[in-house]
DNA sequence: AAAAGGTGCTTAATCGTGTAAGCTGAGACG
DNA sequence: CGTCTCAGCTTACACGATTAAGCACCTTTT
């Protein structure tokens, strides 16, 4: 039996409760508040039968009449990262309660996928979007504005857009732990930075680079090496920072773009003989939870992506509720120096 | 300006392009296939003015009509656990280039929101589901088949259901690691089990019991204690099996049910001044990411999620396919006895 | 007793799409 | 010259819901 149903919908409950269609919406939405008014007796009746035939109104059909999908579409650029699971929960806090729901877009961090993604919100008509991209720009974002969905960017990229944003203020969280690393006597401070062309990988490399000249150290274009916020690549980058050059030349530090780098750095350093602290320190940021497993802890900065996640998710529903505000609002999310073993 | 726009349909794309709506949708579908032809000059012109106004079809009209939505629903326990972006990301391959698209839903291993999620999925009338459910029941189960909503089960819970699964054989998995740890000369090995009421918990308390047996050892209740699969508590449990008795009743090897209980045993052990694997051995389950980055490295099981995401996608999608099979199909994904440093 | 007002329904239009069935005009054919 | 065929459209209904407007009946007011 392929058991291809036929499901219940507001025409079958309302024949078995005797009453129109319409009876049926009303009690459902219950929208008994305005002109329209339904006895408690047949309220009962309606609901006794929705229950009885497992009726569950078919959204589709809903969100065409209503032009709202009461959908909230979330797209991250990697699920794999334990960072954005963490803000997804932030989001899905906020929402909890309201009459919203969300969907996940997982781009893998590919431009194609958040342009397809940017579309198929489109098509689905959702109500509301957070946006964490590295790809997409402002008039992938004026499609979705445009549209008449509201959107909320996380981290500053979008800022030109005109959207809400949530951010961490990446570039004096960067100085922050630069200076700690120098505070503690490093001067040969290296930095394994993320990509240049986006602006986590900028901004941190800024905040480096202003580290480093409030203290009158020099910077040195030997001691960066670029990565991909990915573990991939990271050993052979270290690798070129420690073989080549004199022992004395040889940074005493290490600023990582990312825990996941910074952990990988860890290990590729383990294989070049050098022991994390002692010989060099490392350091990381975001503070992933493996960041407090590994060996030596890892000294990182704490982004707290769960309350990102809650802040993004409040302002998109804030939005949605009041209609347009006037002003995109940006606001900034505090960090926290995290020291561990590892520096 | 709120910008509540008139986003384009296909009265619209019809109206500039000079012909019926009719045959707008039929463009864009297609269907110039049966007994409907559109010339190939109109083909062109009504693309020319989809591209030009931005269309895009709005799939929930669409579904509507078509009463069928494209999607997929995959529910998962823990997003938070890398364990399960890996296998949406199996699930994720096996769809792309078809013409279906998965959603996520995160039921933070909640029985509440696992049947909400169920509401959900009928009410948005999904084609197919993917589940990881610790909590549903047959009954749950029957309401998405019974609404033709083709449905596969990871891990063999659902078995009973009638749906397909994809799963670990577990039970010969936990025998396989305990095996190892008596082949490395282990006599009193500790279990820190799962839950009791779920089937991983079971089927892995289950595998140790058969390696003791076959070795000849004795199964001694108080070398197990039950945890529930994530780390907090963790520390208590292996604090009143090494506390309590005299050194050489203590365990020589702990076999934890998955790789979050194990690395926090490590650390629990690290406390107690014991340690891994010179005095204690410890071993965990699933192969996260993590298992190899913490000092000591995690002897564990490794189980292929997203191998398991893509079988049962690619399963999935047979069915969607073809209609209905004859009998439900049960997978076993290979497992893997992965050796590191800490056993 | 007629008018007014309120309660509790029903009727019917509408959202944007897919698709079967009908229509039209031009060329082929007897 | 009338009929047939067929390519290439258009017409019209259906999907399942929301919601404004209308209607019947009963009670209260004038």
């Amino acid at each position: 039996m392929p058991s291809e149903n036929h499901r219940p919908t507001q025409e079958d409950v309302a024949r078995e409760a005797g009453v129109s269609r319409a009876v049926v919406s009303y009690v459902i939405n219950n929208r008994s508040g305005g002109k329209v008014r339904i006895s408690e007796r047949t309220r009962r009746r309606v609901l006794e039968v929705v229950q009885r035939l497992g009726y569950q109104p078919n959204v589709n059909a809903r969100s065409l009449r209503t032009r709202r999908s009461q959908l909230i579409a979330v797209m991250v650029p990697d699920l794999t990262n334990p960072f954005y699971p963490l803000m997804i929960r932030g989001i899905q806090a906020a929402v909890e309660g309201s009459d919203y729901h969300i969907v996940v877009y997982d781009s893998d961090d590919s431009a194609a996928h958040e342009r397809a993604f940017v579309d198929m919100m489109l098509r689905r008509h959702v109500d509301g979007v957070v946006l964490v991209s590295f790809h997409l720009d402002v008039e992938d974002v004026r499609r979705l504005t445009q549209a008449g969905i509201q959107t909320v960017g996380i981290g500053g990229r979008l800022r030109a857009a005109g959207i809400d944003t949530v951010a961490t203020r990446e570039r004096p969280a960067a100085r922050e732990i630069v200076r700690y690393l120098i505070s503690r006597g490093h001067r040969r401070i290296a930095h394994l930075a993320g990509p240049q062309d986006t602006p986590p990988g900028q901004l941190r490399i800024q905040g480096y680079h202003e580290a480093l000249e409030e203290a009158g150290l020099r910077y040195e274009e030997a001691l960066v090496r670029y990565g991909t916020f990915k573990p991939a690549g990271v050993a052979q980058l270290i690798d070129s920072m420690f073989a080549a050059s004199a022992p004395e030349q040889r940074p005493t530090a290490v600023f990582a773009a990312n825990d996941l780098m910074a952990i990988e750095a860890i290990r590729a350093l383990g294989r070049l003989g050098m022991r994390v602290p002692e010989d060099v320190a490392v350091c990381g940021f975001d503070n992933i939870p493996a960041a407090e497993l590994v060996t030596p802890s890892l000294t990182t900065i704490g982004q707290d992506c769960q309350r990102m996640g809650r802040l993004a998710g409040e302002t998109l529903l804030e939005r949605l509720g009041a209609g347009a505000r006037a002003e995109p609002r940006h606001v900034s999310v505090p960090y926290l120096l995290i020291v561990r073993e590892s520096a």
